[in-house]
DNA sequence: CGTGCCGGTTCATTATTTGAACTCTTGGTT
DNA sequence: AACCAAGAGTTCAAATAATGAACCGGCACG
């Protein structure tokens, strides 16, 4: 790994959960020496991408990447044109509704709509998702490049609950299921007792560029109401992909093996 | 500058009017070599920190900067606080409206309210503005602490029109009586024929973490008004650091020499 | 008042970064 | 259709920057 991806992997080991953490905490994590780790820190902080609290000493992410981000966002609206979508779609399914995108061979999701009932699927900003055992994944890969796909299949996929699959061949055919009902559905991939369905946002290729998905208990879906949200979840991803992209795209199916 | 400043430098270079570049362009204004460009933008790739363009093979920023610039709105919701009252403010003066936070020894534009008018200033998202020389910067060294604005001021201060103060004498002058006001005001010191008016937002500690701004096209103002900005942009701003902080803090003022 | 953990620093050793020179491709010009 | 210019991307010996064991001083706990 070179010094930048080393410096990029300290900037993701802060989470929604642990947005500040102390120098040796740094260091551990990421296996860095503490003069290295701290090192890295000051070249961030200079550039503005950490942030020191005076008192506790302790680092956060910095103003540098909201600026960067807000550029960023000016330039592809991408979270301005799916959050209303999102929204919708959540009181619509009166379900956590979460939005991700594609970075680095994953799926990094970038906002979150809670249900606002007791009993919901809680999903943190930044969270990164595997391409398999996720409904978003799947959707994902059910209109990625064939390419990407078969790179993705032939690397060994871990386990996240006992429901995950693993197969390159049932991977596979959720991905050709996914393709040829324009969404996908994950029981328990990633999570107990979460069910989701997801479909993809499409780029000016036609290919996806990321997700957006319905996350529910599994004790309150049945396959009504799961039909139900796959073709809400469609609908809200169809309307986003086209004001993203400003005129209708062929979309790209992985239907072939 | 070390091997992540250079990378951070790359990523600077992309800006809301040039969101896009190729590799040999980046090369030419950063001042490394070409290889050297190309190896930090595959690292920076890599990492989802930049993506390149397929069939132009121009680069730009990647959602891995959203998805950290997410976790961080998400701990500390600056721009989700401060947005609406930025709207509120441009709305009641009619004018452009652009928040700052700081960063890395400036401060850094991450949101906009564009003025309705046809006469009005532009601002550019992601925009670095210098602390001399800006409504902004004179009412962020207002409520600073106090080493910073004496470093800061120690250094040489360059010109960006004619008008801009330079000297160290009249910027403290100018800081003083910003502080004893509550916020600052700048004539044609960074674009000419724009005038503005700035408060500082505050953080826990009672200084300043970034500021709100209403910048008018020169014409347009004379003292009463410029008067009725600054107080206008004062509330919003004790709205705004209230908000944040979630209980009232004491302002620390620089008001010594 | 000793022990452990924290943030932070030093400097000889080591590994990564560097850049001149190169290829290959594209697009415009004569 | 041959030429030129400019772009993206690659190679490898030389130069430079990163590394980490050992260190300091401070603070909290028993």
């Amino acid at each position: 790994m070179g010094t930048v991806g080393k410096a990029i992997f300290l900037l993701d080991l802060f989470t929604a959960r642990e947005p500040e953490l102390g120098l040796s905490e740094l260091s551990r994590r990421s296996g860095f020496d503490k003069a290295t780790t701290r090192r890295l820190l000051v070249s961030l902080s200079q550039n503005g991408f950490v942030e020191q609290d005076v008192e506790s000493r302790r680092y956060r992410l910095g103003a540098g990447i909201s600026r960067l981000a807000r550029i960023r966002e000016a330039h592809f609206p991408f979270l301005q044109i799916s959050t209303p979508a999102a929204r919708e779609l959540s009181l619509q399914t009166g379900e956590t509704v979460h939005l991700s995108e594609f970075s680095a061979g994953a799926l990094a999701t970038v906002h979150v709509e809670q249900s606002t009932r007791a009993n919901r699927v809680n999903v943190d900003i930044g969270q990164i998702l595997p391409l398999h055992g996720t409904a978003s994944g799947i959707a994902f890969l059910a209109f990625s490049r064939p390419e990407l796909v078969k790179s993705y299949v032939d690397h060994p996929l871990p386990a996240f609950t006992s429901h995950t699959i693993t197969g390159r061949a049932e991977v596979m055919a959720a991905v050709r299921a996914a393709a040829a009902r324009g969404y996908s559905q994950s029981s328990q991939g990633y999570e107990e007792g979460v069910f989701s369905v997801a479909a993809p946002i499409l780029g000016p290729d036609g290919y996806a560029i990321g997700t957006l998905s319905v996350a529910s208990p599994l004790s309150r879906i049945d396959d009504g109401l799961a039909a139900r949200h796959g073709e809400a979840v469609m609908d809200a991803c169809r309307q986003i992909s086209l004001s993203l992209n400003g005129e209708p795209v062929g979309t790209r199916l992985n239907l072939a093996s």
